[in-house]
DNA sequence: GTCGTTCGGTACGAAAACGACAAAATTAAC
DNA sequence: GTTAATTTTGTCGTTTTCGTACCGAACGAC
């Protein structure tokens, strides 16, 4: 996987958490992918072959209603990974995970993250930590998805995603915003042209672009104050490892 | 702890799935408590020293947002126990945990929980499949709770409580059940009456009754049964350790 | 350029949330 | 035992939100 600089690589935190062996390890054994839209990662009655560390890509995980309606109940950017239902012992999994924003990740075989996560104890402390943010996370999220409207989340996801990309724009069409939220995609309409109205983002045709972050940040639902808390806890978790 | 039948205790399906020798230090180092309604079990910013393993008391995992709203997010009763945030790694917790349904739990010490889980590998084993069941719940909450209608979650709620509980009548006003369904007062009271209507249960100030079990599955969401999946695979991996 | 598809805006009927008030049941006070 | 106070529940009207359908605009293929 030379095509390129390993200290791109450790852009993602779980990964820059390791120490020189093991991040060998993952650089011997792993390949460097980039993620289309819409790219399943895991689904049930699967099993899960392939853990994904995104680099600038990001990942949602989607609960599914048999009538089929979805909606999202986490996100995997930078800080994290796509193997939580592996880290619960399980092999497959009830939800769908899928490539939300396009992007580069590094992927390995279950089997040689299992092998990791059985041998490396910084790492499985760290992903410990890392559970334990996603699980308060969806706590907070199924919170958030009953007590706050549309126009509030609609800025907290916006938020959110722009924290896990690089890229100062983030491709995304309203319909799929409304699938994210769990809405209608005319109730989306309204809150981005409010939003927008208020000068605090840009959106046109398939993307969006923040413009006023501050702004943006007292326009979301405090459940991203909350969330952002949560895998700021990881960085510095890991920046402790990391020294270690 | 003689005041009960070691037999009544092993009503709580965890600590069924414990061998004798594990069994008898829980009754030594245990105490029986009745919890009285609305007792906190954990809350945030305080540690968390003991545990509990409920016998026919229901508690409620509550996540509560800073205007005061609060919402439940997830249930612990006779099939689990109250030590999520332990579990994870973590001495403290974001949400609260409150009982919800009076009764009888176990408690035990957090230092003796710890001390067991590092030592025991099927309670160890038992846990990571309840947390696993835990997870998935609330990932089917968080897409409940915006996706389907106050009516719906109502029958859902009555169920899920109901199957936690011994008794054939649950104790609730329409004010906590609101509080539970993150919603107002009056809209529960009518989609109580619609129950109602239906004959499906009697609402009687302060008390529910299901009259037709069958029938209010049917008025349910599909999120009773999946949880009740996650839980009755608890059921299952607890009967396979019991007889190892 | 033209056509076809995707995407975003708007309008309207239906449902639900919210708040306030009134009635009923229970408990407390005396 | 009667009255008063409290708790719980039912109802109503207002406001907001949701869902659906339709229309117009932007984009891509050719």
């Amino acid at each position: 996987m030379p095509s390129r600089k390993s200290s791109q690589l450790r852009t993602n935190v779980i990964l820059r958490g390791l120490d020189d062996a093991a991040f060998a390890q993952v650089l011997a054994h792993g390949t460097i992918v980039d993620l289309p839209l819409r790219e399943v990662v895991y689904e049930p009655e699967r099993p899960i072959d392939d853990v994904y560390f995104p680099i600038d890509c990001v990942l949602s995980i989607v609960t599914r209603m048999r009538d089929g309606h979805q909606i999202e109940i986490g996100t995997i950017g930078r800080e994290g990974m796509s193997a939580f239902p592996l880290l619960l012992g399980a092999s497959s999994t009830a939800n769908d995970c899928y490539c939300q924003v396009p992007g580069s990740a590094v992927k390995i075989s279950s089997d040689l993250f299992h092998e990791m996560h059985a041998n490396i104890p910084d790492f499985r402390q760290l992903l410990d930590r890392y559970l334990q943010a996603y699980v308060n996370m969806l706590g907070q999220m199924a919170a958030c998805n009953r007590l706050h409207n549309i126009q509030t989340r609609c800025a907290r996801w916006l938020l959110m995603t722009r924290d896990r990309v690089t890229a100062d724009e983030i491709p995304l069409t309203h319909e799929y915003l409304a699938m994210m939220l769990g809405t209608g995609r005319s109730g989306v309409t309204i809150a981005v042209g409010a939003l927008q109205d208020a000068a605090l983002i840009r959106s046109a045709r398939g993307t969006f672009r923040i413009l006023d972050r501050p702004g943006l940040e007292a326009a979301s639902c405090e459940c991203y104050e909350v969330a952002k808390e949560q895998f700021g806890g990881i960085l510095r978790a890991m920046e402790g490892v990391a020294q270690a």
